[in-house]
RNA sequence: GCUCGCUUGGUGUAGCCCGGCCAAUCAUAUCGGCCUUUCGAGCCGAUGACAGGGGUUCAAAUCCCCUAGCGAGCACCA
């Protein structure tokens, strides 16, 4: 049963007992159930979901939930999903304008892709109008308040002045706002809630203020009034119509600011999700965009991708698929506690995705070279041990070949090559001995992988520890780019780079 | 300080709303066995958890209270 590949064992076990297979069937589907249902879904027409990243740097693998759950949730419920680049900080948090691609395609490799995809950027005039319509309502005054002042009497409950303004002073000021004629910090849009409200974040929060620096995208540069978060994307989410937020744990008391904006406009909050933070074990670098950002430019990592990076870049050059991020993510559900992610759960839904279609190769590190003397001329070892279907690879042997240094055996003692056969240790070479694969069955003759002195590949092998260089056999040669190999007793990796002539590199996965 | 939230084995998660079928699910991990020309895959088995204390109840992981720990918000950041 085990030579056979997973569509030939249902097929036998079709004819077999087809009951067990719809089973297994229904397992499957279950698996795909992992995360809970969305709250009160029969109430949308729709499922309506938003992704709405910060393009201020290129994702970190925490980053990946976003997508990772909402995509599923799309998915499970035939939903709708948009991805809103909330970019309304030109300053503190400054957007980078080789992340609005490089977020999309994360979310591509991710194995999504958004029905629609907006920048909050190219809509700051749609919240000047809500703005406005907000003022007229009562809900908003404009004020000058030094941000310290007003935090004190925020403390204490007590309104400031500017608070019983009436809406020509506020339109008049708030088209001033729009106008630039203010500074930084001179004067805000306030949402009026309750200023003495028992939670003092709900204390009538700051809707719009000044900004002196120009946004670095051209077609917003010349805007100076820009909306708070809480404020765009509360109007953004009822503008695109969003059934149901989901988003992190710092955003807890968001849906109770904007829901004063809602209530003054007559409408109805969507669902709201929250989830905790996740940390991921496993990585030397601390999983934050400045902290990499910062690591990248001093040179201690090598780019985003660089293996030892936490980033999605990194794991996707390592040849992880994205799917197996996404089945990790959704394995974490969406607790508002804090998790960590243990990368074992990736790796182990990787190997699933990927054992099957990666072929096997030798690649020995630091190997030590040994005379062969006698034995076959061409070793066959099977492309796939599985899937006999696949063939074999045809290593031509020659005389000598290397093995990795702890592969050697003492003197006089037999060891089997792979694909070749065994082998006894003799002075300083290796004497094919020619029995049958039982004394390895016997237990007494370890296997172990080799290549051929001459014509190995020269390959680097970059981890997450660094590199480590050795020689690959022949074949990998007429490999390409971005295959993912399994390099026997070493663990799947993925080819980054085989030139016709000189050292491959490839990035190691996991064992 | 004020407010909100969280706490199930190494990790994550199910169960908690609507108490009993939970001596607690599944995955991953670790260990062992079988199989295998891989330290991969497959198969079998083992390990290991309801934060602590009170209360309600015939019955509590589930409801209530207290304590502890953790986290978040109280930004003219997202």
């Amino acid at each position: 049963m085990n030579a056979l590949g997973t569509a030939e064992k249902r097929e036998r076990l079709a004819d077999l007992a087809p009951d067990r297979l719809a089973e297994l069937d229904a397992a499957d589907e279950a698996d795909d159930r992992t995360l809970p249902e969305l709250p009160n879904v029969e109430d949308y027409d729709e499922v309506r979901l938003r992704v709405a990243p910060n393009p201020n740097g290129p994702w970190h693998l925490g980053h990946a939930r976003m997508p990772a759950v909402i995509g599923r949730y799309r998915e499970r419920y035939g939903g709708w999903m948009l991805c809103r680049f909330d970019d309304t900080d030109p300053e503190t948090k400054r957007p980078d304008l080789d992340a609005y691609d490089a977020i999309l395609g994360a979310i591509e490799y991710l194995g999504f892709s958004p029905d629609e995809v907006v920048k909050a950027s190219d809509r700051v005039e749609t919240y000047y109008d809500h703005a406005r319509t907000l003022i007229d309502a009562g809900g908003a005054y404009t004020c000058s308040c030094p941000a310290e002042e007003f935090s004190l009497l925020k403390t204490e409950g007590t309104a400031c002045p500017h608070r019983e303004e009436d809406p020509e002073t506020a339109h008049a000021e708030f088209d001033a706002m729009v106008a630039g004629e203010y500074d930084a910090g001179e004067r805000v849009l306030r949402v009026r809630t309750d200023i003495d409200h028992k939670n003092p974040a709900l204390r009538d929060w700051v809707a719009f203020r000044m900004v002196d620096t120009p946004h670095p995208r051209e077609a917003a540069a010349e805007y100076r009034c820009w909306p708070m978060l809480d404020f765009q994307s509360g109007i953004d989410d009822h503008l695109f119509d969003v059934s149901h937020i989901v988003r992190g744990i710092d955003l807890q008391d968001s849906a109770k600011r904007q829901r004063y904006v809602y209530d003054y406009f007559d409408w109805a909050y969507p669902e709201v999700l929250h989830w905790g933070h996740v940390q991921v074990e496993a990585y030397d670098v601390a999983m934050s965009t400045s902290t990499i950002k910062a690591a990248v430019a001093v040179g201690d990592l090598n780019g985003w991708d660089d293996p030892r990076a936490p980033t999605i870049a990194s794991l996707r050059r390592r040849g992880i698929r994205g799917e197996a991020i996404v089945e990790a993510m959704a394995g974490l559900g969406t607790s508002t506690s804090n998790v960590d992610l243990a990368m074992s759960s990736v790796y182990a839904a990787n190997r699933e995705l990927v054992d099957d279609e990666a072929d096997r190769r030798f690649f020995v590190r630091d190997g030590v070279e040994k005379t062969l003397l006698g034995g076959p001329e061409t070793a066959e070892p099977p492309l796939h041990p599985d899937l006999e279907d696949r063939g074999v690879r045809e290593i031509p042997v020659g005389g000598a070949v290397r093995v990795e240094p702890d592969d050697v055996p003492p003197n006089g003692k037999r060891v089997w090559l792979k694909g070749l056969g065994p082998v006894r240790h003799t002075r300083n070479a290796f004497e094919f001995t020619g029995e049958d694969i039982e004394v390895v069955r016997d237990g007494d003759v370890d296997v172990v992988h080799w290549v051929p002195a001459d014509d190995a590949v020269p390959l680097r092998l970059r981890t997450m520890d660094g590199e480590e260089t050795g020689h690959a056999e022949p074949g990998v040669a007429a490999c390409a780019a971005d295959d993912v190999v399994q390099f026997e007793r070493v663990g799947f990796a993925r080819l980054d780079r085989v030139p016709d002539d000189g050292e491959a590199v490839a990035y190691f996965a996991h064992p």
